[in-house]
DNA sequence: GTCCATGCAAACTGTTTGCACGCGC
DNA sequence: GCGCGTGCAAACAGTTTGCATGGAC
């Protein structure tokens, strides 16, 4: 994470945003674990904390936090949206078709494709998702993928 | 579409599937228009020729079509899923997030991306998704963008 | 004191499923 | 004729929203 509290709580007040116990508690949350959490997951964490926290709140604060910029969302395949805290270094997911495995990796080549579209189309690039799935090392070897390349 | 009828129809025999009017239907709203569209879209063209036609039967067949490779899925962000039809080269997907254009794009960046995976892993890759999203040409003209880069 | 934020429950959306009938093979 | 496929409606999951109360500023 690249926020101080007070960073974040200069953020809120620019927005006209309060910076609530739940708001805290739910920015806390995705800190700490930098993993990619759902939403039930972080109300489950949150409710440790503060059992009366309701899932809607949970909600409404991701959305506020992603538009605050403080969060992404990943949205991978028909899964629920997955949050995680922004401000780290870009980077993009592999998912394993076997046991289920995320790795993280980045690459300039996103970048790169970014760039290649703006001068060919004239596009302003905001975000650039970049999900690739397949098989990892070990479900490789045992025979779990196939024999296509990138598709 | 890289499928004739008769492949089609093998395919389903192979899997032990009935190739009925429903069927070959969507089958036919996808390939015809072989733009992304989203289950409802499909729907409302097949029920041109066959009103009777549920949107349970349209998911049941887009599933089913799914499996045997025929088409293919975006869940693109929240929004609902879409699809197209298979075979067709590999490409990604750029959207504005003003105007909700859909620029389709083709790089070999992106197949770059899976062989640095694969050596750097030791990763089989079967697919990989790149969703831009930012402002085309026009909105970003009219002022819709901010000025943060490939993220 | 003013509003924004919250909790609750109900609404909503996209998708799936159980069931009895109908049709492809 | 056997069994998969269908239409219908109800169920479902994740997410959003209306409303009255409560809390940040």
């Amino acid at each position: 994470m690249c926020e101080s509290p007070e960073q974040v709580r200069t953020l809120f007040r620019a927005a006209g945003k309060r910076l609530t116990h739940q708001r805290e508690l739910i920015l806390d949350a995705l800190e700490k674990s930098n993993k990619h959490l759902d939403a039930e997951a972080i109300h489950d964490r949150v409710k440790q904390e503060d059992p009366d926290i309701s899932l809607a709140t949970v909600y409404r604060t991701l959305t506020l936090l992603k538009e605050l910029g403080l969060v992404e969302v990943h949205s991978l395949g028909t899964e629920r949206s997955r949050y995680e805290s922004a401000g780290d270094t870009p980077h993009y997911h592999f998912t394993c078709m076997a046991c289920g495995k995320v790795i993280e990796f980045d690459t300039p080549l996103v970048t790169q494709v970014g760039q290649e579209l703006s001068e060919r189309e004239g596009i302003r690039v905001t975000e650039a998702h970049l999900h690739v799935r397949g098989y990892c090392a070990e479900c490789a070897k045992s025979g779990g993928g196939r024999e296509n390349d990138v598709a």
